[in-house]
DNA sequence: CCGAAGACACATA
DNA sequence: TATGTGTCTTCGG
């Protein structure tokens, strides 16, 4: 865990997440969290492309119900998913409104490097 | 078990 | 732009 930790603080996200134990995770949510755990700062991908790697691209709205919940916040960059249309998204943000949970993301994502174009992030941000 | 809800995607008008 | 529909995992009764 602390490997893990050491790595995000100098800025090797996508490190292993083997240490970590995810055995009481369902295998679809460890599917999930394997393929974002993959994508480096300064970029992002959709809720889409996740399910589409995982199986197909109607696995989304699982895809987020799954991201929504992932037991581990501060390791899985869960700021770097956005929906297909590019907006920033949601961010839960228990006990505040969703708007503030959408300003924090967006603000994550900035000072991780990534370009908006207005509402939207640029599409050179984005993660193949 | 079953029903409802969800950090989505996509087609249609 | 605005609605409506398809799909799958979770969670609660």
């Amino acid at each position: 865990m602390i490997e893990i930790l050491y790595q995000l603080f100098m800025g090797r996200s996508g490190a292993k997440l083997k240490s970590i134990d995810l055995s009481h995770v369902s295998a679809f949510r460890r599917k999930v969290y394997r393929e974002l755990s993959r994508v480096p700062r300064g970029r992002v991908t959709t809720y889409g492309a996740i399910a589409r790697k995982i199986d197909s691209r109607r696995f989304a709205r699982a895809v987020g119900t799954a991201v929504a919940s992932n037991p581990l916040s501060l390791v899985i960059p869960c700021h770097r998913v956005v929906p297909a249309s590019l907006e920033v998204g949601n961010y839960g943000m228990p006990g505040r409104k969703p708007s503030e949970g959408s300003y924090i993301k967006r603000g994550i994502l900035q000072r991780e490097g990534v370009e908006f174009e207005g509402s939207k992030v640029s599409k050179e941000s984005l993660w193949v």
